[in-house]
DNA sequence: TTAACTGCAAAGAGTTTGCAATATC
DNA sequence: GATATTGCAAACTCTTTGCAGTTAA
């Protein structure tokens, strides 16, 4: 599973090779220095496009790669990463964080606030489009960045389950009625 | 400082108690208990509209009425109240959450990343309907929320910052090279 | 009276940091 | 060689939780 049965590397590895060496020296330019660590982390960022990693996900990830690298090299890259604005903190409000590297766009996810189901929201671009607009109206610049909205998805409005019900619902809305559902909620896309 | 030269209650205090009544209500119907506590922590609330207090600020104020009340209960209530969409949370990545009393429309905020400066945006309503109809157009039902929308700000952007400047501005966006600002923005709105 | 709620203190989880060793420039 | 970076472990901060006592219904 590790590389296909071809032995050459293949068109994305090569895209994903190129995309990391400009994220190394996007880093150089600014004064911080090239290390196996930082290229690891990006590179793994670069593969799992989409796929929103948080730091226990990428220290997992990275240390079958590099088995000696540590929790504080992933924490303080992703937030040298964050703080160049070459990659984005997403927040579901679970009690930590995930990251995106962003495109030239920005993201709409949408997240079930009852079964915890995250998914992207179609024409992104539009979208982007739109928010910048209200941003510029005031004289503000925004930055590449993920947004979240919260709400109640097809299936559990199919469910029955509406904003009205919430006192009804309790789970997993009402957290403190269900303490034990809190962290069961799966993360796709 | 803790009432007008008027002894009676002023229209304002009326139609706060009025709202708390209303969530406490709220709270009966829903099968929770009305407590003292409670009732302390929602008042603070609605007194402070537009204020995003976080818990510690909560509970500073919350002992000034009842100095027994505990950080656990002040957890519990926002935790409560969120849970039931009385209440939404707000994360500008500091590290903690913040409360705000959501009306019927949804909030839009904008903070600046070199500065740290707050801002509501203008005409919420609006963008409230535009964001709802790009949900409604998946099927999705959007709850009551606050947007953050990160950027600069002009005053920043007057100062010569931009997106493209990430890397030389490096203070305060790059925290790696200033650990010791990362706390030290005020939060205003 | 009974079950929900509170305060406390301890535990948990995520994140940050001081420092000696190491790697980059 | 100078200094940025790393790994480790300890420290820190925010948040949650078990429990005994208290309070609302």
């Amino acid at each position: 599973m590790k590389r296909s049965g071809n032995s050459t590397i293949s068109e994305q590895e090569k895209q994903i090779n190129k995309l990391t060496d400009k994220y190394m020296e996007r880093l150089k330019n600014c004064g911080f220095r090239v290390t196996s660590q930082r290229k690891t982390i990006i590179e793994i960022l670069l593969k799992n496009l989409g796929k929103h990693l948080n730091v226990k996900e990428l220290l997992s990830i990275a240390q079958e790669e590099d088995p000696t690298i540590g929790i504080a090299t992933i924490y303080r890259t992703v937030d040298l990463l964050t703080g160049l604005g070459l990659l984005n903190m997403i927040n579901l409000e679970e009690g930590f964080s995930r990251f995106e590297v962003p495109d030239e766009q920005m993201h709409f996810h949408f997240y079930c606030k009852s079964c915890g189901k995250v998914v992207h929201l179609p024409d992104e671009k539009d979208k982007t489009n739109t928010v910048n607009s209200w941003a510029q109206k005031e004289g503000f610049r925004l930055l590449p960045q993920t947004f979240e909205l919260a709400g109640i998805c097809p299936d559990c409005i199919a469910k029955g389950i509406t904003e009205e019900d919430f006192c009804d619902v309790k789970w997993p809305i009402c957290r403190q009625r269900c303490k034990k559902q809190r962290h069961r909620w799966g993360h796709e896309s």
